[in-house]
DNA sequence: ATGTGACTTGGAGTCCGTG
DNA sequence: TCACGGACTCCAAGTCACA
């Protein structure tokens, strides 16, 4: 399984369960906006001090957003 | 708690657990001896593909690689 | 067998926009 | 609200020589 597409989903997953848009998020996270969304559509491969970022804007634990939903 | 801490640490145990060197590992994972060298000791921020690569190498679950070991 | 500085280049990441 | 594009900037990727 390609850990760029889990990530993907995680966030996606994340994200809107806590009700935020791809916009808010991003400030929230202090990412840019079209950022996000190339990360959700699996367009970019990201960092890790970005990964974590995005865990602490989601509020969760970094290493779920590695775990596979299925 | 730094993300890129405990990935180097993490990488660092089970690359040592399974007996191989920074040399033997890198070659296994399809990367450069002294990029490995610079991921243990903390000097990059590795994106998400190299990132599989190497837990693919260690041949454990990615997300092991970030969960914190005291 | 590993640490380290320096280097080039490809891609991560930003910012403008549109439908 | 989001997908997607073009044009940037800058840092990670990848390699080398040397300690």
């Amino acid at each position: 399984m390609d850990i760029i597409k889990v990530f993907a989903n995680n966030v996606k997953k994340y994200r809107t369960e806590i009700g935020l848009s791809q916009e808010a998020f991003a400030e929230k996270a202090g990412l840019h906006r079209t950022y996000i969304s190339a990360i959700e559509r699996e367009k970019r491969s990201i960092a890790l001090d970005n990964v974590q970022k995005i865990a602490d804007a989601l509020e969760i634990e970094t290493y779920l957003l590695f775990v596979e939903v299925k």
